[in-house]
DNA sequence: GCATTATTGATAATTCTTACTGAATTTAGT
DNA sequence: ACTAAATTCAGTAAGAATTATCAATAATGC
């Protein structure tokens, strides 16, 4: 992957903006900077980046795709009027309602777990391809 | 919300086929039963039926959303090759990549909770509203 | 500097989802 | 059952989010 400064331009803007912009909220914070750069590159760039691991990609549920520049292993809540993600951090996930209500004053209305990896049927296909 | 044989039609689909389906195969199902039924149709009800709590809307991150007619907690597995959404059943999340993996055969990459409900802010200008 | 390769901006195309409309179904009261 | 009111439908158009295409530009290695 090349350096480009738009591409480092995109990184940075999720980097120091921790409110997990969207495609479109980052476009338009990266035009006060390159006035000309195009929706398709800031597109392309925050996938490449989250493929490459250096953002992250979450689904909010609500409208589009968001990117969060805090790689390691944290949660989210969202919310279900402002539409706002916001960080959690927990060492466990017992009580987690009534935890994260009295920590964040959030009230968890639902949580979703998703977890991402590769399946017993995809690990073993993988090897066979190998084999 | 009334009844309606499509309603039903599409609400059952989506119980009987623990594939966590898209709109899109929901659709292709509801076909054999229903050759004339409209893809909107498909989205609405799905849609209807999840603001009832009667299924569950989520996110996968590969492609559409997707539903769930368990509606009991429960988190979500989804294999990053082959797309399927897997069922998990987790009374804590510590240690969660080792238990995971010894449990249900499936390499964890990573994992991504989402937790929805009202935050703080709102809470209260919904209570300044009120009074 | 110059050639090679990657990346960009602009736009078109795609995909997923929602909105609209008149016709058909369903519900509820008689 | 019959009818009126409300809901839902199928079909289609429109919308939003995202990806693909491609000639022009920028970055990298020599």
């Amino acid at each position: 992957m090349n350096y480009s400064q738009q591409r480092n331009c995109i990184k940075n803007i999720v980097m120091e903006n921790p409110i997990h912009p969207t495609a479109e909220q980052v476009y338009e914070i990266a035009r006060r900077s390159y006035p000309k750069i195009s929706l398709g590159t800031v597109y392309r760039n925050l996938n490449q980046l989250a493929e490459h691991g250096m953002l992250k990609k979450i689904c909010s549920s609500y409208g589009s795709v968001r990117f969060d520049g805090r790689i390691d292993a944290h949660f989210h809540m969202v919310c279900s009027e402002c539409e706002r993600v916001f960080d959690v951090e927990l060492d466990e996930m017992l009580r987690l309602n009534d935890k994260i209500r009295t920590k964040y004053d959030f009230a968890v209305s639902e949580y979703e777990i998703s977890i991402k990896g590769t399946c017993g049927d995809c690990l073993a296909k993988r090897e066979a391809t190998v084999v």
